[in-house]
DNA sequence: CGCTCACTTGAAGCAAATCAATTAGTGTGG
DNA sequence: CCACACTAATTGATTTGCTTCAAGTGAGCG
């Protein structure tokens, strides 16, 4: 197996020194387990917009992780249409579906240009029986993917246009802000058919609803940019009481 | 905590007597190694139908296997309204979306009388990282619970009432087949009312598409009890007709 | 400059929700 | 054992929120 060469762009975001890595795998780990895992990371080069980081039923060989960008995932139907089923933020880990059958059950999609750290999994497997930390990390950031489709599930099977557009857009909100990017200024990276899709909506729907939010003076859009006004009537309008602070509260959906 | 003496009949139900013991935990496991996951398991009094197994928020101590029965989890929302999130039959695994915050995201209720096995956590945990073959089965059985839900929200976003409950259908036959009951007769342990919800659908919509079901002779009801006479049909319905509104859609029973 | 693609907006149609009325089981107490 | 209440399920009539169809609009780009 030939070793890619590190390049010093690289080493600059070695795990220890690496802004995400709080709300990534190395949380919890000290030092010197930082640096064994770090050690098994390949820095790739990033993806450009459109480009595929792995199609369904490729083999599954590593979880990856997004250092900038953003990533979708989706799975194809018999029929041929596709669902979206997550949309990743930097420090969040894509691939833990595909453990059980050793194959990817959706592919993923750059919706940017993105960057990631690639984790091989049986190594990654291997160090965790020796770490019980990452261990531990491991299973609680797989337990949260499970706790945050559940709470997706409920956006989709009871909720309204406007609750479901509202819930997503508090999520990001939630999300960029613990990624100290502004929670009410920010530039959408899917577009409005791929939220739609996401939502189990139409294009048609998200607009108009988009509209509505702005006529209402909620917020304002021009086009992938989005200024929210009032998150607290978007947080209301999800159906979130503003007294739940929990980040991980239900309702709060991925 | 008082341990409580195990009983003769609950002996019996050892891991490596279990029928169950290849589609839960012990998968690919040793027998040394069945041995010492049988240890840390407690086998209480079954819960009768109704019985909360852990509520909402409860602290987050143990993964429960169900032994026979069944177990519905939901989680309700601050406005109140509830949404199931889980079917779990004998052979499955609850709690896993527990792990991460460490208190329950979701309450979990007994649909019939049903007996379980539970695991806590921690000395799960700890024993999962000196037997890497249970350290693995967890990771694919919690990966696996990842793909399931987004399968379902894949049946939320873009699926008829039909292809809906078609799809319910096939996924219990299946399930059930793998623990050795009929694939096309069973009592189905949800009501009408229980089965809307998780499909995201209401109680009239799960009652008049079992009606034509029925009238298309693909099954029969009685109350809970079910029998598929058809389940190529189902199987069709379920995955392969689309939902296509088209009068000249090619993929139209008449 | 004109082409394309993403988005917006309007009008019409439809699947499922809601409202409403019965019927069939289930349990309770006299 | 039967009347009574109560819940679960079925079936019909009506409404509605979202989709579909259709016709723009405007930004980005060769």
């Amino acid at each position: 197996m030939p070793t890619t060469p590190i390049k010093l762009s690289a080493l600059k975001t070695a795990c220890k020194s690496c802004s995400l890595h709080d709300l990534c795998l190395p949380l919890g780990l000290d030092m010197g387990d930082i640096d064994r895992l770090d050690e098994i990371i390949k820095r790739n080069r990033p993806l450009h917009k459109g480009e595929y980081l792995f199609n369904t039923s490729d083999e599954f060989t590593s979880i990856f992780a997004v250092r900038s960008g953003s990533i979708k995932t989706f799975t194809e139907s018999e029929q041929g249409d596709e669902q979206i089923t997550g949309l990743y933020l930097p420090g969040e880990l894509i691939g833990l579906d595909a453990i059980h059958s050793g194959s990817h059950p959706c592919s993923a999609i750059a919706l940017e240009t993105t960057s990631l750290c690639e984790m091989p999994f049986e190594t990654l497997e291997d160090l965790s029986g020796e770490i019980p930390e990452l261990h531990h990390q491991l299973f609680r950031i797989m337990s949260k993917e499970i706790a945050n489709d559940q709470s997706l599930l409920m956006l989709m099977a009871q909720k309204s246009a406007d609750e479901r557009l509202a819930a997503f857009l508090v999520n990001l909100s939630t999300r960029l802000k613990a990624r100290n990017f502004s929670e009410t200024e920010f530039n959408l990276s899917m577009s409005r058919k791929d939220i739609g899709n996401y939502l189990g909506l139409t294009i048609e729907t998200i607009s108009r609803t988009f509209s509505r939010f702005q006529s209402e003076g909620i917020l304002s859009t021009q086009r992938k940019y989005v200024n929210i006004h009032d998150l607290q009537a978007l947080k209301a309008l999800a159906g979130l009481s503003s007294n739940c602070t929990k980040p991980d509260c239900p309702g709060k959906t991925a």
